[in-house]
DNA sequence: TTGTACGCGTTATCAT
DNA sequence: ATGATAACGCGTACAA
């Protein structure tokens, strides 16, 4: 048998054939054709072409140790997920910076903390050359996964473990991640509401595990001092929750001038209760949100002064982020360094 | 140099090596150990263990020519795709029932029509062994191009060019999807409302080129069969979409006494304007949904009659039905064959 | 500049 | 039941 039958596919040897060289020149002309003579690269690409030929991507990647594949692992039990634009414009961003690289976006859901065995084989497993990991809460199992199986990682938004004074976390050694600048955006907040003469500001919080939401707390604090713990309630980043913290504050504090909600969707539901309790926005009480979610905070009745950041502009971050540490040429460094990226106020009818 | 380096992971040779067998003994246990002794199969078992062998994905794929992922294709330039949580919930049910198989999600996203070329040049590369795509509209390239390279591809949702009496789009063959009994369920609100005593029912109905809508206007048809043309108004399944159609049915219509709504985001819109033009909901005008969108159906003043479907379970479907036919036992056909999954009316406080 | 030849880690075929 | 050994398709030293 000196023929090989065809078993679909033409291969990298069959297209060399067809141009009359080597498949080492064929292989050279797929992989950008330096040193070739332009004729040969003609004849090659022709070849190519009228074969149809698509190079196979697992022997490439047995040779050449890299899959061109990435990880997005969304570590969310809550329905929240996907529902919330914020995810699905990141991975929007992160898609497109993927794409652009030629790389590809293996999608990686987890619901219960068992799924962590399967996710941790399937990283050690090599079919992908890096991960990115959303919304990780303090007691995550998955940054000691990678950091067990040195898989280059870079989550969005500043993980719960780090920055803590007492040190704790550490021990999972230097992290890159992707976030706003939270806390600043919520100091421009409160400082424009207090520019705008508001003296009883309160603050609609996210919930306490995820530093996004500690995060503008603190920027909420650095400008108020003193302010009254009653000025300050707790929701879980949705629109319910976010009108249940504006009753609780209503009733607490009727005398309240403003209110700076941890998110739009927080901020949409306190609207609500704002209205239905007679209040008018922005006359009685000034309302800024966070996220500049669209078809929230534009489509909000009145439309949202809100603090905005780059939603999708994070998620390219991120991805070019971990496709730089994974570059051999620029990429010795494991680990690729974090991004604090800015934020800027957004006014619109609520303040 | 008789000794290879260790480059990283343990290989097939390494295992075979330590637990004194053969590399084919060793691949015999590792892919379920039929026809070893026992024995022996303990000793390799171990040495896996010790070593912390997982097999090479790319070396596997290179000689099974099966790849254990499939492509999850989002080609909706909206942004509404993920901000639905009807995607949401599909995709998840997509992903449990891929785990539940060693299988992966690739996802790709595709927004402009020029990036069909890279998604054609994926899918031929032989990354994925099928394709699960969504919310097809008529004129959607994908079709030609998963029939022209072969690609075993199941739809969610009836694609557009399917079930036409003229046999336009017969060209792309048989092809399989999942979706809902759209029809069947409209028929059944519509009914219900004409049970309730309602007979101006107006009909919200969704964009025309998605066969969700269509179909659930047809439903409404069946039913009503010489429904005034001013009692049904066009939405795009959003909530201020809903919203305008309402208001527009409201001025045409003043007399209408209920409404069905081709799904509840646009329901939900719908019973502001309503409230807002001082009609009450169900006593004046009575609602009903479609979806039976968590978040939304259940958490709407007052709560949501709606038409449900089993949003989740349809993903789920999709992904075995691809499966099946991928599985080389009992997959000898190409095309997975379709599904048709049923609705139930959900009763609730506004209808 | 081009070609030869080897190795990447597995599975599958064939003897034994 | 087990073990050699030949593919699988490609990249790349090294030689020419």
């Amino acid at each position: 048998m000196a023929e090989q039958v065809s078993t679909g596919r033409p291969t990298l040897e069959a297209v060399a054939a067809r141009a009359g060289v080597s498949r080492a020149t064929a292989s050279r002309v797929v992989n950008g054709g330096d040193g070739v003579r332009p004729h040969l690269v003609d004849k090659v690409r022709a070849a190519i072409l009228d074969l149809g030929y698509v190079p196979n991507h697992a022997a490439r990647t047995l040779v050449t140790r890299r899959t061109g594949a990435v990880a997005v692992i969304i570590a969310e039990p809550e329905i929240r997920i996907f529902s919330d634009p914020f995810f699905s414009r990141q991975l929007r961003g992160i898609s497109k910076e993927l794409t652009a690289h030629d790389t590809q976006l293996v999608l990686l859901l987890v619901e219960h903390r068992g799924d962590y065995d399967r996710i941790e084989r399937y990283l050690a497993g090599g079919h992908v050359d890096g991960a990115l990991a959303f919304s990780l809460h303090t007691d995550d199992p998955l940054p000691a996964i990678t950091r067990r199986i040195a898989m280059p990682t870079v989550y969005g938004g500043r993980p719960g473990w780090t920055g803590r004074a007492d040190g704790a976390g550490d021990q999972y050694g230097p992290v890159s991640y992707v976030d706003a600048d939270n806390r600043g955006g919520a100091r421009e907040a409160v400082r424009y509401l207090l520019s705008r003469g508001r003296r009883q500001i309160a603050h609609i919080a996210g919930p306490m595990d995820q530093t996004s939401a500690t995060d503008r707390l603190d920027g909420y604090r650095d400008v108020l001092l003193d302010a009254d713990p009653a000025l300050i309630a707790e929701g879980d980043f949705t629109a319910p929750g976010g009108a249940r913290a504006m009753a609780e504050l209503l009733d607490r504090c009727p005398d309240l001038d403003a209110v700076f909600a941890a998110n739009d969707l927080m901020a949409t539901g306190a609207l609500g209760v704002l209205r239905q309790r007679g209040r008018s926005v922005p006359e009685d009480v000034a309302l800024v949100g966070f996220d500049d979610a669209e078809q929230v905070a534009e489509n909000a009745d009145p439309p949202l002064t809100t603090v905005r950041q780059d939603i999708e502009g994070m998620g390219r971050l991120m991805a070019r982020l971990l496709l730089r540490t994974l570059d051999p040429v620029h990429g010795s460094q494991r680990v690729p360094g974090s991004v604090i990226t800015p934020t800027s106020l957004v006014l619109r009818g609520s303040a």
